[in-house]
DNA sequence: AATATTTTGCAACAGTGTTGCTTTTTGTTA
DNA sequence: TAACAAAAAGCAACACTGTTGCAAAATATT
């Protein structure tokens, strides 16, 4: 990574941080950072990896806690029953979520993508049920994965 | 619950684990006919309790993987990190998934249930995506906990 | 009824996430 | 910039969930 781009993201980390009332620290500075660095979602384990065995663990769910109960990131469903945290680009990043879009999850390279710009489909059902919030996840194979 | 229909329950539940090649043991039939006795869907933790304590931790495990095996019921992922499992009616009792259905998480009274009438959506991704399987859960009040 | 096979229960373990408390770091105010 | 208050990090311990290997018990088969 050339040296700009990483002073640029230092300083756009320390905003975002900032900008929602967050003390600026090692841990939420290094996380917050793999997370704009990263396309796809992270699972904790991966942030434990690639944070470089610097942080306790339970420093890092803390950082990560702290993150969604600020809306900086936010934790999609999936079936294998591990929690994976992403970074919405755009609005997500003011600190308001706009779930409406999609996730998918790739079969082969196993990333996490939050699809922005496919939103959730309209769900119609039966009688006597009031919708909340639809999740939806589609598995299958990315476009970096794919031919 | 009247006497007839506790026999009628148990028969059935031995004529369903023959039919898919699983040994009738006291577990799998107690087990089974949580899932027949039940609208929704059910956690691990649900059913060691509603088990009545009678199973080890582990034979509830391997009973739970056995049925999931021989596609007696289905895992429903959730934004909570637990799995749920759900015996679907018709076709999945006959030993193969039709799992096209959507699923409702009811935030009142917890309970998930597989609305086999709902058909999951079309979903149309980006160009180089390539969709192998779409779940939906939907989150709201189900129609018993609505007024 | 005897035997082979399968399943159960137990013990031990690994992974994940939480809580309480002390030390360290961060932010603030003088 | 030094001193102080507040917040976060690190550590230890714990709870929960799920897995594996193995001996004992139950089931299926002849």
């Amino acid at each position: 990574m050339p040296k700009n781009k990483m002073i640029q993201t230092a300083e756009q980390v320390e905003t975002l941080l900032k900008r929602n009332h967050l003390s600026v620290t090692d841990s939420r500075k290094k996380i917050l950072q793999l997370f704009l660095e990263q396309a796809g979602a992270l699972a904790h384990g991966d942030i434990e990896k690639r944070a470089g065995e610097r942080f306790d663990r339970v420093t890092v769910y803390r950082t990560l806690q702290s993150f969604v109960d600020k809306g900086i990131i936010h934790t999609i469903p999936t079936a294998d029953n591990s929690v994976r945290y992403a970074l919405c680009k755009d609005d997500c990043e003011e600190g308001h979520h706009h779930d409406h879009h999609i996730h998918f999850l790739c079969i082969k390279c196993n990333n996490t993508y939050c699809l922005d710009d496919v939103v959730t489909p309209e769900i119609k059902l039966p009688k006597g049920y009031t919708i909340s919030h639809v999740e939806v996840v589609v598995d299958g194979i990315c476009k970096n994965c794919g031919t």
